[in-house]
DNA sequence: AATTCCTCCATTTTT
DNA sequence: TGGAGGAATT
């Protein structure tokens, strides 16, 4: 088990580095590397990739490394550029790094996410994009409302094309580095208007004097590629770049790299292919897999050796990820051969798939494992609420990860929105957001009017209100509320600049605007938002500055998490794939592998094999977040969207090595009686006679669906006779089509079927009489389970 | 301005 | 199925 070096224990690297008259020789923060770590750590020149597999230490490298480069004296801390993706990381590795060296890590200005340290760029530079260095960073809320007032500006109907897919499409391009100017003809929006909006956007946004995140890096590299002396001092000031998830960056931040990168090149960038699951937002794969080409000589180091996970594990993960054909290719391998094999599980029924987890967990905590080591790991969020319910029944404690964040939050964008227009009123989405916010008689109208007016003038709306307040365009019933409204940013704004704490400001704006007493009045949620407000005035109080508090939570938008992570340390962990990366769990749920679900049918549908190839390693960042456990399940039939489905295990079910995993039947997923279920890879004796190189589930699945549909009744009217021909070795992809087809309850069975009083059987809750039929719904009085609501098509009369 | 009614639509998410 | 957002209604 690697344990970082770190904090008391160790010796701070300033010190090392003093202790020998400058000379390091093998200083102790080297000594627990393993050979392709501390290659890693001291391959300080030039080019260098690592790829590190999930769980070969990583972070410990990254940090490591850094903390050489300084403590050999080969840099100071400013002259390093190391970008992450999130705050999270970043903040971790400064926690980190400070533990190694001290006040020193003070100095490391330049470590950050990309935006982060794009936006401090951009500051120092951006008046040549057009904007003052006071510029503030747009959120998606805000962003969405502006484009909407373009799209009706321009006639476009905003239900054809929304607003967030404009934004999506505007994002998409950014991530690019497409300016307008420079959109490719094939790129559009709404039928040859996309390259006009996208401009007009820009417009208004140097306006506003504002940009948004995607702007962040386009105006970078602006600034870098038209200013050959900017970019000249960039790259001499950074003597060392360290890219973290180097598998993350999109074509933006590649260029961005690229710029800033000196010919001598010291840039480290650390990722893993295989862990490339954010495709879908930009990230270019492709960026890591010719690493090699863009950095001729670049040397190429592969951690294999898996800290985290038992052989098991890593043995099922890693004979999933080589069906993949776009990879460099890694094999990981663990000293740690002890633990189970994971465990595969086909469910009757979505119910009871979350029924038996939740088992499973409760077996788990009477075993001794802590829920806070236990996590449900879902592709989508929608698949988390069948866990809730469970959980809650049983008395559980659990945590949905990646809910609505902090700073989103309607009442906190509330009362963000009033301290940015009294900060500036040029501000006109923190007006429009907030005019009528607690309700002061100006309607939508009034509203709308305003801001048409200044767009026109080409002035604020703020400045139009002055206006209308001396004559008489408005009635009267508008007037004098605005009238009140600007008299009160005005002395608001006196109390900011006569020195009053901006924190104090702020309370006293939310107490007067009545914004207090709204909530106050509201009964069913507003004590929460006056607690999240208090919260915020309490945060505002760690900036000495508005502005920088401001430049705060546009950029690190993660208050809420250490919150979070702290209150949920007893409790069980409900979040995505995606949601997981990074994160590791003793043991691990990975419910729902379903074709059309994961892999999900619209990544296969939009992107083809790209699609499934990410949606493959999505599941293998899934299976190697577990230390000891993990345990695959699926389901037969799911609602969704309110309607049953059948489908066919995941695709990556079949590409788990028979060797690596233990399979589990469970009795509901076949035919009701025992006696006439058929042999399948998911029976008693599973696997039998079939190894990893047999087709074993495609053969199961033909007879184990003959036992479904044709012992239940439903569905047989759907298939036809062409039941079993379809199964074989159709491809599954055939199959996933027809199974999305397949609608089981509303089956074209005659619900006169059934009659009131007739005596059933139920695979759960055994015998019982029907009181009524409702549809395709019988209730039915069961003589052990009571009165249950269930699918006619789940009951056979008896 | 508030309420109810209706229709539409359902990945993944960071900055 | 359920929730969100818009339209229609009071």
């Amino acid at each position: 088990m690697i344990c970082f070096v770190t904090e008391q224990a160790s010796p701070r690297i300033s010190d090392l580095a003093r202790a020998d008259n400058g000379r390091v020789q093998t200083p102790d923060y080297l000594s627990g590397l393993n050979p392709e770590q501390r290659e890693a750590v001291e391959t300080t020149e030039g080019p260098v990739l690592v790829l590190a597999g999930a769980g070969t230490g990583k972070t410990r490298v990254l940090t490591t490394r850094l903390a050489h480069i300084l403590a050999t004296g080969r840099a100071r801390p400013w002259e390093m550029l190391v970008v992450t993706f999130t705050n999270k990381a970043a903040r971790e590795m400064r926690e980190r790094i400070s533990h190694l060296i001290g006040p020193d890590a003070e100095g490391l200005r330049w470590l950050g996410t990309f935006h982060s340290v794009a936006a401090q760029i951009l500051r120092r530079h951006a008046e040549l994009v057009g904007l003052q260095s006071s510029f503030t960073i747009l959120d998606t809320d805000d962003q969405e409302r502006l484009l909407k007032q373009l799209l009706e500006a321009a006639n476009i109907d905003t239900k054809k094309h929304t607003p967030k897919s404009l934004a999506g499409a505007i994002d998409q391009w950014k991530n690019r580095g497409w300016t307008p100017e420079k959109l490719p003809p094939g790129e559009d929006f709404a039928e040859g208007k996309g390259q006009k909006l996208y401009a007009a956007y820009q417009n208004r946004l140097r306006t506003l004097n504002a940009c948004d995140f995607g702007d962040l890096l386009l105006h970078n590299l602006t600034i870098l590629s038209q200013n050959a002396d900017i970019a000249e001092e960039y790259r001499r000031r950074f003597k060392y770049i360290l890219v973290d998830e180097y598998q993350d960056t999109n074509v933006a931040q590649y260029l961005w790299l690229r710029l800033l990168t000196s010919s001598s090149g010291n840039v480290c960038c650390v990722g893993d292919d295989d862990q490339s699951i954010y495709g879908w937002r930009g990230a270019e794969v492709d960026n890591i897999l010719r690493f090699e080409r863009d950095f001729p000589g670049a040397k190429v180091i592969r951690l294999e050796q898996n800290y985290r996970s038992t052989a098991h594990i890593l043995g099922a993960a890693g004979a999933l990820i080589a069906a993949n054909k776009e990879r460099l290719g890694k094999q990981l391998w663990t000293e740690d051969d002890s633990g189970d094999k994971v465990r595969v599980r086909g469910f009757w029924d979505g119910d009871a798939e979350a029924r038996m987890i939740a088992e499973e967990i409760e077996d788990a905590r009477r075993r001794g494992i802590a829920y806070k080591d236990i996590a449900v790991l879902v592709r989508a969020s929608f698949q988390m609420r069948a866990f809730e319910e469970r959980f809650v029944m049983l008395a559980i404690p659990y945590k949905v990860i990646g809910g609505p964040r902090f700073f989103e939050r309607a009442e906190i964008r509330d009362a963000h929105a009033y301290i940015r227009l009294i900060q500036s009123e040029a501000d006109d989405l923190a007006f429009e957001r907030i005019v009528n916010v607690p309700k002061r008689g100006v309607g939508d109208t009034s509203v709308s009017k305003i801001l048409h007016m200044g767009r026109e003038n080409g002035v604020s709306a703020m400045q139009i209100v002055r206006h209308l307040m001396t004559s008489d365009e408005l009635p009267g019933r508008t007037r004098t509320p605005l009238t009140n409204f600007v008299r009160d940013l005005d002395r608001w704004r006196d109390l900011l600049k006569t020195g009053t704490p901006h924190w104090q400001v702020m309370e006293t704006v939310l107490d007067e605007s009545g914004y207090t007493d709204m909530q106050k009045a509201d009964k069913t949620s507003g004590q929460t938002r006056l607690d999240n407000l208090k919260e915020l005035v309490q945060s505002m109080q760690q900036f000495d500055t508005l502005q920088s508090y401001l430049e705060h939570v546009s950029l690190v938008m993660d208050l809420e998490r250490n919150a979070e992570e702290e209150s949920s340390s007893g409790s069980v962990q409900i979040m995505t794939l995606h949601g997981a990366k990074g994160l590791e769990f003793p043991l691990v749920f990975l419910p729902g592998w379903e074709e059309g679900v994961f892999p999900s049918q619209r990544s296969i549908d939009e992107k083809g094999i790209k699609g499934l190839e990410e949606e493959r390693r999505l599941a293998y960042v899934g299976v190697t977040r577990a230390k000891r456990d993990a345990r695959i399940s699926f389901a037969a039939n799911r609602m969704v969207y309110g309607r049953w489905q059948t489908q066919m295990p995941s695709r990556f079910v079949d590409e788990l090595p028979i060797e690596h995993v233990e399979p589990q039947s469970d009795t509901g997923y076949y035919s009701p009686t025992p006696a006439q279920r058929p042999q399948s890879r998911w029976d008693d004796k599973p696997f039998a006679g079939s190894s990893h190189d047999t087709p074993g589930w495609k053969r199961a699945q033909a007879s184990s669906n003959k036992a479904i549909y044709g012992d239940t009744g439903f569905g047989a009217n759907l298939h036809g006779g062409n039941a079993s021909a379809r199964n074989t070795y159709a491809p599954a992809r055939k199959a996933i089509v027809e199974g999305k087809a397949r609608v089981i309850a509303p089956a074209p069975k005659p619900s006169g079927d059934w009659s009131r009083g007739d005596r059933v059987f139920h695979q759960k809750f055994g015998y019982g009489l029907v009181t009524a039929i409702e549809g395709n719904k019988l209730v039915v009085d069961f003589e052990k389970a009571g009165e249950k609501k269930v699918i006619d098509s789940f009951v056979e009369k008896s």
